[in-house]
DNA sequence: CTGAAAGCGCTTACAG
DNA sequence: CTGAAAGCGCTTACAG
């Protein structure tokens, strides 16, 4: 039997890239070897020796045990010269095992066409003739050839992919926006590049550099930090999302100022006089707003505001609420900026032995899910959430197809919805 | 004054990439301009007509009325030409105006060095001189030049991103872990690709070849359809999270069995003697594992098991907890599979005006936020969910630099937190 | 209908 | 210490 040996071995730690010294003295020696062997491209492992043992697999025609042993024992070989002729079946294997994909060159050379040519059945675009298109199916099929996406982007300067920046996935409302709009991208074929921001400026600037440079095709963003400055000069589609930012950018949000109004209205009907609003923290548009619209309905009805400050989160608004509760005893009604503002203020009431909804009536804002878990349960000025998203994705969606970027802005109503604490 | 007109216009739609027609005439006619103008590159406006108006500025000196004219107008122009023998100022306007980057080849040629060595000062490597080092960095500060990642990637083979496979991130276990998985990666540069899989096998596994194509260094699954065939040819690191998913793949969990066991014991100490479990959904591992905790628990104390279906879910385990209790009046412990469904069963209880924990006592496991904000709050299994991400984090990051991967398996204590349930 | 070649924007081994 | 050149894996306009 003739020696099928392939492999050379190096020095370990040893590396090259092209024209290894020595090399082009290298023939096949297997009686199916082309005659001449010059290495196009090869991969390297930091080698210590010879492997004879797997030559001697290998010679034996157990392919997989040698390929194996040289991967474990990080050999240099020279993976042109033996796909050269190898069977099918052992350069897929061989490629596995190494963890190489095959390339469309591979796939070109395997269906006996050109680069060009498979690169047009990929795409589906311009003339393949029948059979070709049917060879260089098969080809790929047997090599299991997926296209690499990243040497799409560079040549294509788009990456199927966009980006997301909101403050924090741990504030349940985000959750839902995420879900919605990965739902509408990943079904026209992106990806989602998710970067919580924590609302630090900077941290929305490093993110953003880095879509850039990964190709992202446009990004949606929550922030109240970002201003259109940081925006406008990129030339890519952006979306904000939850909070307007400029006129020129677009944007889906929600009224907070009219669902604030509701919100104070609901309670009136329900027969509140001394209506309190905890408000979401200062600088943060949605907050203000929503403490706007309370204010003008309060003003509106003839009524003594009271306001204590919140930040959107459980803690704080339960030890305000409570002070609040103490302080003010005629307190009948409380509209919470948001769903945990008004859970804490719930815990304050139940602390104090105040009945709900018999002596204080408390709404919310948002409609997340953990005002269904509460007892009683939450009455709450409900956002779309999940149309937002889907909103917002679709006008990405549009924008980076469209190219031109329109200015357009979506407002939704939120929506109140009654349940048992009110 | 002289004509420094630079610009040419094509028919509507008309495209070309090189050696356009004509082209080789063209020439640069302002004073400072090479003596031949080449086009070695350029963009591409769909255009009408040439814009005397434009030109006009541009000849009397008005670039930036000038481009942002020809922008609008969507001019066709030649870029290289044009930078050719614009003023620094003008280059960088210009290319913001377009929304063309600066490429390494622009930072070569502004600071009179090769690629090579703007390459090497980018990436600290090799020698470069002190001084050109400081042309270089010049050239790249005044262009804003930032190193096009796709590139990068596509020599690299690596992205600096990694993936995270989760069943859904409106399920309020995930966004903690999400956020601590993005700390620890964000700190070492990578950046996340985010997949819900909705526990679909397709899903997943297109979500895996969506990353492989796209270079991902590694990624982070939480699964239970995936098995290790699907993983463990693929030459990529991962880590998985939650549940484990065979030996060799490297992993990060909690001990549900012995936390379930624990969760029992509680409520055996607080007196319950009739403990119902709520059991999570078929197939999950972790609803297997804290099930057969609470199986053998029971068991060990010679006491009667109590099994109810639920999926996890709010409503499932509320309607099923009701059913439970007016069935078995006996019940005085339930031990929820997590706590989305321990709060079901306290929604199911207070609808049956059962007190908690008076006559009933409940505990749930995950540790969610949720847990505080119901009333009374929630005894619970808290699993230590960021130092889970922060773990399969570091791990994965691990495997990433090492190359070669290791298979460890890291297992956490659930701990018992109590609260006003039990 | 098909292939050769140039190019996307980087990095690296090699040869000065 | 620096530059020319090849290459990463694709796509596309052009010339058959």
């Amino acid at each position: 039997m003739q020696n099928r040996c392939l492999f050379r071995a190096r020095s370990a730690g040893e590396r090259f890239c092209r024209k290894p010294a020595g090399l082009n003295r290298l023939r096949g020696r297997g009686h199916d070897a082309p005659s001449f062997l010059w290495p196009e491209k090869f991969l390297h492992f930091p080698a210590n020796s010879v492997d004879m043992k797997a030559i001697t697999f290998y010679n034996e025609g157990k392919d997989r045990e040698s390929l194996k042993l040289l991967c474990e024992k990080e050999v240099i070989y020279f993976l042109k010269c033996v796909t050269g002729y190898l069977s099918k079946k052992s350069q897929i294997l061989m490629k596995r095992l190494v963890g190489k994909m095959a390339t469309i060159r591979d796939v070109a050379k395997l269906a006996g066409v050109s680069v060009a040519t498979v690169s047009r059945v990929l795409n589906n675009r311009g003339y393949v003739h029948q059979d070709t298109r049917k060879k260089v199916e098969e080809a790929i099929l047997s090599l299991d050839y997926k296209p690499n996406a990243v040497a799409r982007s560079l040549f294509k300067k788009t990456s199927k992919s966009v980006g997301f920046i909101i403050p924090d996935i741990t504030n349940p409302f985000f959750p839902q926006l995420v879900r919605s709009v990965e739902m509408v991208m990943k079904r026209a074929g992106y990806t989602i590049l998710l970067f919580n921001s924590d609302e630090i400026l900077e941290n929305e600037l490093k993110s953003i550099d880095l879509m850039v440079s990964k190709y992202v095709d446009g990004f949606l963003v929550v922030s109240n930090t970002l201003k259109k400055e940081h925006i406008s000069e990129l030339s890519l589609p952006v979306v904000c999302l939850d909070r307007v930012i400029g006129e020129e950018i677009p944007s889906v949000s929600v009224d907070n100022y009219a669902g604030a109004r509701k919100a104070v209205r609901h309670l009136l009907e329900r027969g509140c006089r001394n209506i309190a609003h905890i408000r979401g923290p200062a600088k943060v548009r949605t907050a203000e707003e929503r403490l706007r619209g309370y204010r003008d309905e309060i003003r509106a009805n003839g009524l003594k505001p009271y306001i204590v400050p919140g930040n959107y989160d459980l803690n704080t608004a339960m030890e305000n609420a409570l002070e609040l509760f103490e302080k003010h005893p005629e307190i009948d009604g409380v509209f919470a900026g948001n769903d945990v503002m008004a859970v804490g203020a719930m815990k304050a009431a139940s602390k104090l032995g105040i009945p709900i909804p018999g002596r204080l009536k408390i709404i919310g804002f948002d409609g997340i899910e953990w005002g269904t878990a509460v007892t009683p349960e939450l009455t709450t000025m409900e956002q779309p959430i999940s149309e937002l998203g889907k909103k917002a994705g679709e006008l990405l969606l549009e924008l980076i197809n469209g190219g031109k970027l329109r200015t357009s802005h979506y407002v939704f109503e939120a929506k109140l919805i009654v349940r048992e604490s009110t």
